[in-house]
RNA sequence: UCCCGCGUAGCUCAGCUGGUAGAGCAGACGGCUGUUAACCGUCGGGUCGCAGGUUCGAGUCCUGCCGCGGGAGCCA
């Protein structure tokens, strides 16, 4: 490679011109190299063309590369040649600080700076080793519909649209359709993009989010939480493994993932209630912990800590009766943690058809929409579990990053719907 | 929906108890020993979010509205 012609093609980065030399940053999209251009060296013409380069123009250079310590990485090109393929005046973004509002405007060109190509790096290993991990352990992909007329877990949050003059739903969850999948391949996930017209306005929430969602014929819900211990600290491993630079681009303190590995702590709702109350934080049992409360929780612990078994009233209705205390059912959350919560929620289903149509009731749900998934109870019903893990949070919590709006490409917020 | 905070140059911000608009960066031009978000100099650049009000005088004080951010609730 060294002594070698070569052309490199690549959007500037940034440009130095001296009097007598010119550097130029080059991103190939592959990482970043430093040109040189000497006066000397090349035509008056080229030398022109040099020193007014614009930051990401789209230019291919020609020149030969070397070995030299003044550069950043040690390698450089002496550059002989530059062609300007796309010329770019006064593009908006500076190598500096700017306001989130102005770079969520400006997201399509954002993309291309140092950090947000580490955080959709980072965004994009993980999903491979999502797939990589659930094809490993034979699961069968299948993918579940967005345009959905059934109703998802609870009415408040979907987004309604018309569908040939019926009302139709953008899918909140994939899991109920995942769950027919379950009879038929055993071990079943589905991945995809999922919506909730929730307004929230966090740095946890986005309107349209992806979310794996496994599901496991005959596990019950202490093997599901085994599946998910297995699962997150995989993907750790992956990020750490694969993504060194990307995370040390963000400054990322990489001591906290590298404790990420099973066993999690495991602790029930009532346990963690006690012990909030134990410490002088006043919570009534029966209400689903808010955001106050599982930061607590999770402080408590120095990696991911499932938190189980919660109020019935709290919970979807899809959720199994725990036998062992008929007023909690049998979930689990997984909470992040370093602040970030919950990252996964899951549960054993309620697999029998008397009670779950029972739930359905008392939620005053439309029974009629359900009637494909009350079936399933009704053609060889058996016990099953699943959960479903938010993308965004996960790769917010890895990265290190404040808002998980960074984590994806074209992030959907309330108030956000373009670029 | 509720609570808190912020809207000043293209961008990031400063602007005191009210006295008539500023810096850095970006841009243009010039200079410059291999620079690391280079540096130095010159120049252009403003309906101080909008609408009212108080005042001799409002970027500054008051009211309303709009926009944005963060949080709560709800959730992944």
């Amino acid at each position: 490679m060294v002594g070698r012609m070569a052309t490199v093609s690549g959007w500037v980065e940034t440009v130095r011109a001296h009097k007598n030399v010119a550097f130029v940053m080059l991103r190939d999209g592959t990482g970043v190299v430093q040109a040189v251009v000497g006066r000397k060296d090349v035509s008056a013409e080229t030398w022109e063309r040099a020193a007014t380069l614009a930051q990401e123009a789209c230019v291919l250079l020609a020149g030969t590369i070397r070995a030299d310590p003044r550069s950043p990485g040690g390698f450089e090109m002496g550059v002989s040649g530059i062609d300007v393929a796309g010329a770019s005046d006064d593009y908006p973004l500076q190598p500096k600080e700017h306001g989130v509002e102005f770079l969520l405007d400006h997201r399509h060109l954002w993309l291309r700076s140092s950090r947000q190509r580490a955080g959709l790096r980072v965004r994009a290993e993980v999903e491979q080793a999502i797939h990589d991990f659930l094809y490993e352990n034979e699961f069968v992909r299948v993918d579940t519909p967005i345009l959905t007329g059934a109703i998802g877990e609870s009415a408040g949050a979907l987004f309604e649209t018309d569908y040939f003059g019926q009302r139709a739903f953008l899918a909140q969850t994939g899991q109920l359709y995942v769950e027919c999948a379950c009879p038929a391949f055993r071990k079943v996930y589905c991945f995809g993009p999922t919506f909730r017209a929730e307004k929230s306005k966090t740095r946890r929430h986005l309107t349209e989010f992806w979310m794996v969602e496994p599901e496991v014929a005959f596990a019950d819900s202490d093997e599901n939480m085994d599946l998910q211990e297995a699962f997150v600290s995989y993907v750790v491993r992956r990020a750490l493994e694969r993504c060194e630079k990307e995370l040390a681009t963000l400054e990322r303190d990489t001591t906290a993932l590298e404790a990420v590995v099973p066993p999690f702590p495991r602790i029930s709702y009532s346990e963690a209630v006690e012990r909030l109350v134990a410490e002088g934080h006043p919570f009534d049992w029966g209400a689903d912990l808010g955001a106050p409360e599982e930061r607590r929780v999770s402080s408590w612990f120095g990696k991911p800590v499932f938190v189980h078994d919660y109020p019935k009233s709290a919970k979807a209705f899809y959720m199994k009766e725990n036998p062992a205390d008929p007023r909690t059912v049998l979930c689990n959350d997984l909470l992040a943690p370093e602040g970030y919560g919950e990252i996964v929620g899951g549960s054993q289903r309620e697999d029998d058809h008397g009670r779950l149509l029972a739930r359905i009731r008392e939620g005053d749900l439309p029974e009629e929409a359900y009637g494909w998934y009350l079936d399933l109870r009704k053609f060889g019903t058996f016990p099953h579990s699943g959960f479903g893990l938010g993308l965004e949070r996960t790769v917010g919590w890895i990265t290190g990053r404040p808002h998980i709006r960074e984590l994806v490409p074209f992030p959907r917020t309330i108030n956000r719907l373009a670029p």
